[in-house]
RNA sequence: GGAGGGGUGGGCGAGUGGCCUAUGCCACCGAGCUGAAACCUCGGCGAUGUUAGCGCAUCCGCGGGUCCGAAUCCCGCCCCCUCCG
């Protein structure tokens, strides 16, 4: 029987540095990089969410990057199947497949598991449009009452998708999240943490970086390119808020503020997340450069036998 | 120098005699999250002194006063803004 293949996982939030991480992680144990990136998908968002280039990438291959059209949709199931895929072919070469990323739903879609319920139904979900909030949390409650008191009377995402779970299979959406299964791999998952003081002093330094590079020239073009407001590509931390600067409605120094400051929270939302992660090897990389860290995390890799 | 407006918790700002143990927003902090997740949602949160903690006291520019009761009314002072000289 063969031993299903080991898969680092490298956990971060946004500005913790684990772009470069990741790449040092590839060259030391000869890996292949899969981005877990919700934003890095799609093409032509490459200043805003801060993609690596080809050169920063240093040959390590790279997989899921630009894998997904500007106006394109992607989920986790979509994710999931496409990992599922791609760790067999990776180790398959004799590389470690590394996992790296910020998106928490993505990576929980891979660890934790996901159900494989019925998906999402744009038909379902207009039907809905017009009913009140609270009125659709009564009827989960009448059909899914575990469902109900776990999610917020105006929690209108979520109570909408238990529903449409519910009228297309007819078993809750409780029901079918027992049977979600993490993906059949040996994992060993390490996370990146950064004082708070220093990851916001980051977070400012990236944020002036981008506008450098031209953020404000890269979404004039992608706006003449089509990205729509009702698009994923379209909520990503920065574009908003540019768009709203190239209208005339921020000035360079509110614009610098306003994605500072939801990177921010950004930021928050994703520790919280990893934070109650279980499992999770964690490394501080408060002032250290990537090279140090990624030493650290490939020892301890090695030591506990992740390739074996 | 004259006339008017204003000083409220980290920021903006409501409150103009008792319901103020000061609304709201922002920032900040925490939490939830199972096919849009960089989404969506909920909770906490002024200052100082004192206390192990619960708590208690004081504080709405500063100092007095009126009143049973003052962020709110009166007097004085300081500071800011606008206009006039």
């Amino acid at each position: 029987m063969v031993a299903p293949p080991a898969v680092l996982i490298l956990l971060g939030a946004t500005a913790t540095g684990k772009t470069a991480i990741a790449v040092e992680l590839g060259r030391t144990l000869g890996g292949e990089v899969v981005s877990a990136d919700s934003r890095a998908f799609f093409r032509g968002l490459d200043i805003v969410t801060a993609k690596p280039s080809v050169a920063e990438r240093r040959g390590v291959p790279h997989h899921l990057i630009d894998c997904v059209a500007l106006d394109g949709a992607y989920d986790a199931m979509a994710f999931r199947a496409d990992v599922e895929r791609l760790v067999p072919e990776i180790a398959g070469r004799g590389a470690v497949p590394i996992l790296a990323g910020g998106g928490t739903l993505y990576v929980a879609a891979v660890l934790r598991g996901i159900f494989e319920g019925p998906g999402r139904s744009d038909a379902f979900r207009q039907a809905l449009d017009a009913t009140n909030t609270e009125v659709l949390h009564g009827r989960l409650a009448d059909a899914d009452a575990v469902a109900a008191a776990k999610i917020h009377p105006r929690d209108r995402l979520r109570i909408v998708r238990a529903l449409e779970v519910w009228a297309q299979s007819g078993r809750t959406i409780t029901a079918w999240q027992q049977e979600a299964r993490p993906l059949a791999f040996r994992f060993h998952a390490f996370g990146l943490a950064r004082e708070r003081a220093d990851h916001r002093a980051a977070v400012v330094a990236r944020t002036h970086e981008m506008l450098e590079r031209g953020l404000v020239d890269e979404v004039a073009r992608l706006r003449g390119a089509g990205l729509c407001p009702g698009s994923q590509a379209f909520r990503s931390v920065g574009v908003p808020e540019t768009l709203a600067h190239l209208d005339g409605a921020l000035s360079r120094d509110e614009l610098l503020d306003e994605i500072v400051r939801a990177t921010w929270s950004l930021v928050r939302r994703q520790s919280a997340w990893f934070r109650a992660q279980p499992d999770v090897t964690w490394v501080d990389v408060t002032g250290r450069a990537a090279a140090d860290v990624a030493g650290e995390i490939a020892a301890t890799w090695r030591r506990e036998g992740g390739d074996a």
